[in-house]
DNA sequence: CCATTAATTCGAATATACATGAATTATGGA
DNA sequence: TCCATAATTCATGTATATTCGAATTAATGG
């Protein structure tokens, strides 16, 4: 992954509405959703969620298939990945065991207590 | 890990300047690099710098140490695996082993291809 | 062919982020 | 105390992103 596109996928995640279709679409799995659908349960205008769609699919971040005179969204999970692998690339100068046990870590289920913020 | 958190740590990596220092920092590992040094490294005028590392500091992905004249930063990686886990929280309707087998490939080693391109 | 539904595109007004030069604070040494 | 170095803060002009209403394209059914 080249870095434009690793900013591209993170300034299409870094959006209050956007982050919200990402991650709709990503518990829905490999079923998608349309983008009525996505318009009626996160309550966006049909005209800005598309315009976010379309940041989204030009990040790779989703996908989309026409189905009838619906259009149906999916989360790329395979972009995530590229995309994390990209910031952690050649983590620790290349003793990865020191940061391999987070990264371990990373699971779908329901999320660990983290430690976000900086104590200073 | 709140939403209003994760598009503050999005929005501060998806940045030409701060996406470098956030790797840089990454790199360096828990022995971290001083502003000076980030300043010279990547060719930054020290008060951008100043500005974007306040930016990564108040999302929580770096921290940082004064260290005489100088301050060092590090890279924090259990934030990263927060925001990650946000993002992937849910995964696929409760069924993780749909998505498990593409997170347990997120290594430090050197980056697997990946598939980022949306085909349509 | 016309009407309806679904989704997208367009143009414009507004808000936000960004880099920069100048000034300021903090630390250490002479 | 004075000076030099390291880093940060501040004010400002500029560029970019975001939203909205209106118009447009696509698909379906009568």
């Amino acid at each position: 992954m080249e870095k434009t596109d690793a900013i591209a996928s993170l300034s299409a995640l870094a959006h209050d509405a956007r982050i919200d279709v990402f991650r709709l679409l990503v518990n829905a799995g490999p079923e998608g959703v349309t983008a009525g659908q996505l318009a009626e349960r996160l309550s966006i205008r049909p005209n800005t969620l598309s315009n976010n769609l379309n940041i989204l699919s030009g990040a790779g971040l989703v996908r989309s298939l026409r189905e009838g005179r619906s259009v149906r969204y999916f989360a790329n999970i395979d972009a995530m990945r590229g995309l994390l692998a990209f910031l952690m690339e050649d983590c620790c100068g290349g003793r990865p065991e020191l940061c391999q046990p987070f990264l371990d870590r990373i699971t779908c289920a329901p999320t660990a207590p983290t430690d976000m913020e900086p104590d200073q």
